[in-house]
RNA sequence: GGAGAGGUGCCCGAGUGGUUAAAGGGGACGGACUGUAAAUCCGUUGGCUAUGCCUACGCUGGUUCGAAACCAGCCCUCUCCA
């Protein structure tokens, strides 16, 4: 490969972005000419995106900072036919309402990373449905349909995983990649867009929405750039934790858990963390990435600070960092854990350790609490609890006012009489 | 429409009249070891006012002292044929 002359695709190929491109001496030029207008696709599946997300929006930032112009594509009709890519079921069937609330959801987040506006290099947000709600049937199969081969789509992954282990692929969905081919186009036509970006899974989409450009008469070269797919090192899929998914609106996923994910993260991982999900210089990267044994963890604390700073802004990133030094360095009880109101009558009352676990949300059920605590597992001010029977009341009130309630060496609760 | 196979806990999957709150695995959680890591090892993995009670093997009835299991009807999935 000769020496690329964009900053763009320097800075992703140096930090690990690039999985596969469909010509990227004509991207690379382009992107040094300043003419890249790239876009990606988000389905509105759930009501915020999560880290599985995260890699996508690095680069459409990334775009950005270096003279490029970001559209971020909300799939607000494309989700209402559901794409078959890398699902081996049939997913459900979203209500349109649903999608309309998932979108509002998701949008917050993009303008941490992207400074939208009308300006050449500002980010734009548009919507599928737009155009794909008020296609006619028709017309859409004599000007789109007609440049689709079913031999071709039926040896396109997506469809020959179903294919080949005779699970259901359903009309609605085979035509999901008509859509998106579509999506590409509408965007050349009205934005002058000329590249599409998403994860690995959907070269396939991507490069049939190229070729539908090319017949149906964009002027213009249009291109794919995709990125790997992540996993952790141990090859977990990336964004699961205790509590579900990693989310990265603050109502699903409080800065604190964020950064304890990133906190969390495998040694082998850290150097390859750092360059795709904070904007650390190079240099800086790798000065962290040559850290070794225990050592490490520092790199991780400035990983889980950059990352969080990120979506969470740098002033929570620095208190969920405080925090976490108080809790886990110098066992000091630190006063922005997860915190709990509690009823001062209940607790006069004496309020059983299993019903305070459970009201602290750190566990299910009392039955669980039950297990827990013959396993070891729970603490109230960092002493074990023995027996199911204890109660809590006022006098276990630390010096600050507060009972913590610890589930494991990681998650904290407080509870705050009131 | 016809013939066959199947629907079991978070997931996969055994069980084909009683000792079954249901083997085994995965995942998850807790413990030990560590570095808030990975790997490894150990434990737990339906609920409750708890030596008992309630709910649970697609749904509804039935047979039986006793059913996830046997019978009938229904719903759903898959395969083959039309």
């Amino acid at each position: 490969m000769t020496k690329l002359k964009s900053d763009f695709l320097n800075i992703l190929t140096e930090r690990g972005f690039i999985h596969q491109c469909s010509d990227i001496e004509a991207l690379d030029g382009q992107a040094a000419a300043g003419k890249l207008v790239a876009y990606v696709g988000y389905d509105c599946t759930a009501p915020s995106l999560h880290v599985g997300s995260l890699i996508s929006i690095m680069m459409l930032a990334w775009l950005q900072k270096t003279g490029g112009k970001p559209i971020v594509l909300m799939g607000g009709g494309t989700t209402r036919v559901g794409d078959p890519s890398g699902k081996d079921e049939t997913r459900q069937l979203r209500t349109v309402e649903e999608i309309d609330a998932n979108k509002d959801g998701m949008k917050q987040v993009f303008s941490r990373f992207l400074q939208f506006g009308s300006g050449k290099t500002d980010a734009i947000m548009v919507d599928n449905a737009e155009w794909l709600a008020s296609l006619y049937y028709i017309d859409f199969l004599r000007d789109v349909g007609r440049h689709f081969s079913v031999n071709r789509m039926l040896t396109m992954d997506s469809a020959k995983m179903r294919l080949e282990r005779e699970q259901e692929l359903s009309f609605i969905e085979f035509n999901y990649m008509l859509l998106q081919a579509y999506d590409f186009v509408e965007l050349a036509r009205r934005h002058s867009c000329n590249l599409q970006m998403g994860g690995s899974d959907q070269w396939g989409n991507i490069v049939t929405g190229i070729d539908l450009g090319r017949r149906m008469g964009v002027k213009e070269q249009l291109l794919a750039l995709t990125c790997p797919l992540l996993t952790t090192a141990s090859g977990a899929k990336m964004g699961k934790t205790a509590s579900g998914a990693v989310w990265l609106n603050e109502a699903q996923l409080s800065g604190y858990d964020y950064w304890q994910y990133w906190r969390n993260t495998e040694d082998a991982d850290v150097a390859r963390f750092l360059k795709l999900f904070t904007m650390l210089p190079m240099g800086e990267v790798a000065k962290l990435a040559a850290l070794q044994g225990a050592d490490i963890n520092e790199a991780k604390k400035v990983l889980a600070t950059e990352a969080t700073a990120l979506i969470h802004g740098r002033e929570n990133a620095d208190a969920a960092a405080e925090t976490a030094k108080k809790t886990f360095e110098q066992g000091a009880l630190a006063a922005d854990l997860p915190t709990i109101e509690i009823d001062r009558t209940e607790l006069d009352a004496g309020l059983g350790v299993l019903a305070a676990f459970v009201k602290a949300g750190l566990v299910a059920t009392n039955s669980e609490a039950r297990r827990q605590i013959q396993g070891g597992g729970l603490k109230v001010n960092d002493a074990g609890v023995t027996s199911d029977k204890a109660a809590l009341s006022m006098k276990d009130a630390t010096a600050s006012g507060v009972i913590k309630l610890s589930l494991g060496k990681k998650k904290h609760v407080l509870l705050k009489p009131v």
